[in-house]
DNA sequence: TCTTTATGACTTTTATTTCGGTCATTAAAT
DNA sequence: ATTTAATGACCGAAATAAAAGTCATAAAGA
């Protein structure tokens, strides 16, 4: 008998968006008139993983959602966006400005002046 | 010796979601002078699989994304919302208007008139 | 109403991930 | 310039997910 041993909990965030996510889905895949079994094949995965999916199961890979999030035809960050390249740009020139490492001082900092 | 036998393939809108969310994590991480020792043991996940995430892995749990966005401050949907409990309401209300099973017709349909 | 497909819930097996560690390199901070 | 923490890359072992079914029930469509 295999026990799960480790529990592991997640923010109301984070589980009302992995609930969310699943939901439009599933509301996404019965707008097109396609079936669990349908959708299923279309992205290459087992109906089960995508009865998961749809349920917000945290444990399943990232990847597959998305990739039936896509397919379903649910807009990911920018509504109708083709493309997120130009976000990527953006969010990349942010990061040259960040420091290589984050590193705490070792001592005290003084703040006074 | 192990040999990964199954490519998956993904979506280039997915590839760049992915991309992008790992980078927001990243950027958001930074901006809070936290190290990704930190940040992962805030969100109870091992370092490696913090640069994992960062990097836009596919295979990584969604619920372990969101967990670690959440906690490094990323919006996930709607911009600094503290709850998505209106959207789940609006999707609840659209899904319960759907059929509760999609089927295809038979044989094909008239649409003539 | 009847037929048949879709869905929901489970299970077992197989494949994969996640952890937790090492080591080299980079870059803050002093 | 020196010190030391942070990062990047990698690995084996342990834990877990994803697949691929089964079966019962619900509900379209004829």
């Amino acid at each position: 008998m295999i026990m799960k041993t480790t529990l592991r909990t997640y923010s109301r965030l984070t589980r009302e968006a992995l609930l969310l996510l699943g939901k439009q889905i599933r509301l996404a895949r019965k707008r097109r008139r396609m079936s669990e079994h349908d959708l299923a094949a279309r992205v290459g995965i087992a109906r089960s993983t995508l009865q998961l999916i749809e349920k917000g199961n945290p444990s399943v890979a990232i990847g597959l959602v998305l990739e039936t999030a896509t397919l379903a035809g649910v807009s990911l960050f920018a509504p109708e966006a083709t493309s997120l390249a130009p976000q990527l740009v953006l969010i990349d020139d942010k990061l040259t400005l960040m420091p290589g490492s984050i590193r705490k001082p070792r001592h005290e900092v003084n703040d006074d002046f």
